[in-house]
RNA sequence: GUCCCCAUCGUCUAGCGGCCUAGGAUACUGGGUUUUCAUCCCAGCGGCAGGGGUUCGAAUCCCCUUGGGGACGCCA
């Protein structure tokens, strides 16, 4: 069996966004699935406004994913190939010459707007003589290649893996342009050249290139080239239900990183819009999404990306990640919130460890941690709060703190068993509630009357920085 | 204007003619666990766009309407 080739084929004319990662996602998952071979193709002939700082960045980005990609090409180093092919089509009177300038079609192609007709190219320089192209570069016009649509339009159908075969009763165009002024050339064209040369065996992409396929298909006739098999995404929207961009809020997989999230989640995220395992499982790791990729399940209609339901993901993740990780991904995060320096002492790391490990569970997103009540604790100066305060203030409080304090500085270390032991102790000691010699312990050391589990708390503050809190909140009320 | 795609809870989805009083997840609400918050567990809320067919039987098949999305560039 022929091994499988697909492709992802961006324009690096910005970052990287969740629906194009959806795409790559799938076709990797594709590739991995059949033992096939993933190809990245940046689509750089757009000279205006791509930028290699875009194509590193994607490239940046779908590593973070852990999307591997098996070759690389830039279609900026292949820019004879298409020159030369789309000689070959004039010479075969296949494609033709075209001096009109872009001021004249957008004219034309308003009027048409405006009258009601579609916006296409009314094939004016299809029959231009010699004399009339020699006039035409003599007023130093300069002409781009555009292809001749068959005389015979055909029914176009496009056999689509995804959606089935669709059937176009009329293309919604004229002679396309394959070949730019410049000597780039245009999408469709490189496209055709590239997949074909490149063996592309399946192209999967999202169905607002289903128009593009019909074109293409054309091309491959012309080209007298296989056409790969096809298959079209649905789209990702944006809340209003619009075609995902900018205005939808962070899109792009760069602000995701920035913001947090683990790339897993994302991943499995992405996994699910569009595409269901039909299991009611939720949660899959990338060799298990691998396993169970098929195209049947794939989700014909469009889906909205919802950052609720990513939000949740991502603390899944966060809950499960490996806690060494999970200290180095938090780090700069928690730089930025001015908790910790750059440079971890061994010990220090290790407590961030403990710290880390105990407010995981109330964290969406590492940005969380900029600004974190729990890493106050930890990291802050203690400051107590209103109802701290009030807790503080009950008459009980301040006998239960003093034997709190007494008990625990005489230990070198506390762990959490040892806490509840000695609170036990207190409670009987003093003839009061759990909660009054809870709330005021958790009031004095924390400043707050609600957080992560006090017991954990302590163990790792130790009884030195907790004794100290306690004896500073008997002190300021005595 | 022309062409194309799509249509189950707010959102992501299961369902491929009887198992549907439509299942799961998320979000939301309530309860339980916890000294407390988060986590976790339990419960509740909430949907087949509408109308015609086909059939003994339709969320499921067909048609129409409506709605949403996309394409129509010397962008990709």
């Amino acid at each position: 069996m022929k091994t499988e080739r697909v492709r992802f084929a961006p324009s690096p004319t910005g970052w990287l966004h969740v629906g194009g990662a959806r795409t790559a996602l799938f076709n990797w998952l594709y590739a991995k699935k059949h033992d096939g071979k993933l190809i990245l193709r940046i689509e750089d002939t757009d000279l205006d406004r791509s930028s290699e700082k875009y194509t590193e960045s994607i490239k940046e980005d779908l590593k973070w994913l852990g999307i591997v990609w098996d070759e690389f090409y830039k279609q900026s180093d292949r820019l004879e190939i298409y020159e030369r092919y789309a000689r070959r089509l004039v010479h075969e009177e296949k494609a033709y010459h075209c001096f009109c300038t872009e001021e004249e079609l957008e004219e034309r192609r308003q009027r048409a707007l405006d009258g009601g007709r579609p916006p296409v190219y009314d094939g004016r320089c299809r029959n231009l003589s010699e004399e009339e192209k020699q006039q035409y570069r003599e007023e130093g016009r300069e002409s781009v290649i555009r292809f001749k649509l068959p005389e015979q339009q055909p029914n176009v159908v496009v056999p689509d893996r995804i959606k089935g075969d669709v059937e176009f009763e009329s293309l919604t165009t004229g002679d396309f342009v394959i070949l730019k002024s410049d000597g780039t050339p245009s999408y469709n064209f490189a496209c055709v050249l590239d997949d074909h040369l490149m063996e592309i065996s399946f192209t999967m992409r999202a169905e607002d290139h289903l128009t593009n396929t019909a074109k293409q298909m054309l091309l491959y006739e012309a080209l007298d080239f296989n056409q790969p098999q096809f298959g079209h995404l649905s789209m990702l929207l944006g809340p209003d239900k619009s075609k995902l961009s900018k205005r939808s809020g962070a899109t792009s997989v760069k602000d995701f990183r920035k913001n947090g999230y683990l790339p897993e989640a994302l991943v499995n995220h992405l996994a699910q819009l569009g595409w269901s395992s039909k299991d009611n499982q939720e949660i899959f790791s990338v060799s298990e999404l691998t396993k169970k990729f098929s195209l049947d399940n794939i989700i014909d209609s469009s889906q909205v990306f919802d950052r609720d339901k990513l939000d949740w993901f991502n603390n899944q993740y966060i809950k499960r990640a490996e806690l060494d990780r999970l200290v180095d991904i938090s780090a700069p995060f928690l730089q930025q919130g001015d908790y910790i320096e750059e440079d971890l002492k061994e010990d220090e790391r290790e407590t961030l460890k403990k710290v880390l490990d105990l407010i995981r569970p109330s964290l969406d997103k590492l940005t969380d941690l900029k600004d974190h009540e729990d890493i106050e604790i930890f990291y802050g100066s203690l400051e107590l709060n209103a109802e701290a305060e009030e807790v503080l203030n009950w008459k009980s409080s301040p006998a239960v703190l003093r034997e709190l304090e007494e008990k625990f500085s005489t230990r070198e270390s506390l762990s959490p068993d040892e806490v509840s032991t000695i609170v036990k102790e207190v409670k009987e000691g003093l003839e009061v509630e759990y909660k009054e010699v809870y709330k005021p312990l958790r009031a004095a050391v924390t400043g707050k009357i609600s957080g992560p589990e006090i017991k954990e708390v302590l163990s790792i503050l130790g009884p030195e920085v907790t004794c100290g809190r306690l004896n500073s909140a008997l002190e300021s009320r005595s």
